[in-house]
DNA sequence: TCAACAGCGCTTGTATGCAAGAAAAACCGT
DNA sequence: ACGGTTTTTCTTGCATACAAGCGCTGTTGA
C-alpha cells in the first residue's frame, strides 16, 4: 500500500478515537514532519478524508477535523438510524444461521462489558455488535456505508455512552433486537434499530450538553 | 474555486453522464494534457472521486471508472431504496407547504415529458423528482448521501429507462409516491420509494441485459 | 514453435520548487 | 491611543523533477 493510503488509515483512527479534536487544525507541513515524508502524500490522505466527510476544507485554508453544527449531527444520527434500521430488516429477512450465532455472540461481549461496568470495553464491544447487525444485512454496499458512518459519529457516541444508566438501557436494546431478527420480525427489527440509533429527547440534550463540554476542556 | 475542485467535478460529470465509459481507463498524463494542468490536481481530483467510489484505484495502476460486479450493483440498488425509503417517510411526516408545491410541479414535469415520449426529457425530470423528495425529507445528511448515491448509480438508471413500457409505469409509482406523502402516510411513502428504485425479477435481467450490451459495444 | 527470462519503457507515487492568496503584524494618520 | 491600511510572512495550490514498479516485448534456449 502506498503512503498516501497509510496515512489516511491512521489520519482516519486519530480522528475517530478522538487522540485528534474535532475542530483542529491538520496542518501539512506539520503532519509531513511528524510523519516524516513530504507534503504530497499528506495532501492526499487529507484529500480522501474531506470526500469522506470526516474533515472539511476551505480553500486556501487549509483542512480542520469536521465538527458539525448541531441540527446537522442530529441529521447524521436520524440518516444513521435509518440506515441501521434498513439493516435489520434486511438482516431478519435473510438471517442464515452463521449470522445468528455472530449475534448471539456479539450480545453476550456487550453483556459481560455491561457486567464489569468497564464503559471502554462496552463501547469496544457495542462496535462490534453494530458491525455484525451491519454484516447480517447480506447486503455489502448498504453495510460498508453503515460502517463508514458509524465510524464517522464515533466520536460523538463515546460522548453518549458517559450518560448514567445508558449502558444497561443500551444493552436491553441490543437484546430486544437480536430477539426481533432472530424471530424474522423485519419491522420490528427496524424500529427497534431507529429507536436505539435515533437521538431525540433527552439523549439530544445530553449530546449537545457533552459537545460543550468537550469543546470547553 | 481550485482547479482540482472544478476537474473533480467535470469528471463526475462525465462519467455519470455517461461520456465516460463503465471500466475505461483515466490515464493521468492524458487528462492532465486534456485539461491543460499538471498531473497533480487531476490526482487530487481522482483521488476524490476514489474516496466516494465512482473510480476504483489499483496501487501502481491507476485508476479506471467503476464497473461493479452484477451482485454489488443490485446491493447498491437495494440501499437506494431503503435510503429513498426513508426519505419518503421523513417527508411524510414532515411535509410543509412548500415542498407539498416542488412534489407537484416535479410531478406535472414529468408528466410533461412522458407525454411527449422524449426519454432524455423525462429522464432529467426523473432526477429532479428525486431530488425533490430527497429534500423534502428536511435531512440534509440524508438528502446529501441519497443525492450522491443516485449521481453514481445515474449510468444505470439510464440503461433502465431504455425499457419499453418502464416510462409509463414509472410515472405512475410517481403518482402513488407524491399521493402518499402528501397523505401523511408514512409507511406508505417508504413502500413505494421504496418498490419505486427497487431491481428485482424482470428488471434486474434487464438491467443485466444492459449492461452487457453496453459493454458490448 | 513455444515458453521463459531479461531489458526497456511507460505509468504511478513522492519530493521539491515556485507562485498566489490570506492571515497577522507593523506602520501611519487622525 | 485607536482605527485603518499596508506590508510581510506563512500556508496552500500547482508545476516540475525524480524514483520505483509493473507490463510488454524481444530474444534465447529447449
Amino acid at each position: 500500500m502506498s503512503h498516501a493510503q497509510r496515512l489516511r488509515q491512521r489520519i482516519e483512527d486519530e480522528i475517530v478515537s478522538g487522540e485528534l479534536a474535532l475542530g483542529s487544525r491538520l496542518d501539512e507541513n506539520q503532519l509531513a514532519a511528524r510523519f516524516g515524508v513530504s507534503r504530497t502524500p499528506i495532501r492526499e490522505a487529507l484529500l480522501q478524508l474531506a470526500a469522506t466527510g470526516l474533515v472539511q476544507t476551505k480553500p486556501r485554508r487549509g483542512a480542520i477535523v469536521s465538527a458539525p453544527e448541531p441540527h446537522l449531527l442530529l441529521a447524521m444520527f436520524e440518516a444513521m438510524a435509518e440506515i441501521e434500521a434498513a439493516c435489520g430488516r434486511l438482516a431478519a429477512r435473510r438471517l442464515v444461521p452463521e449470522d445468528a450465532e455472530a449475534l448471539q455472540a456479539a450480545l453476550a461481549g456487550c453483556t459481560a462489558a455491561m457486567a464489569e461496568a468497564d464503559t471502554e470495553s462496552y463501547y469496544a464491544e457495542n462496535y462490534v455488535f453494530h458491525t455484525v447487525v451491519y454484516r447480517a444485512s447480506r447486503n455489502a454496499f448498504l453495510a460498508d456505508q453503515a460502517l463508514s458512518l458509524h465510524r464517522r459519529l464515533a466520536p460523538y457516541r463515546r460522548l453518549q455512552l458517559r450518560v448514567r444508566q445508558r449502558l444497561p438501557q443500551s444493552l436491553a436494546e441490543h437484546e430486544a433486537i437480536v430477539a426481533a431478527i432472530v424471530a424474522g420480525n423485519e419491522a420490528g427489527a427496524a424500529e427497534a434499530l431507529r429507536s436505539h440509533v435515533i437521538v431525540q429527547g433527552d439523549r439530544f440534550t445530553d449530546l449537545v450538553a457533552g459537545l460543550r463540554a468537550s469543546n470547553a476542556a
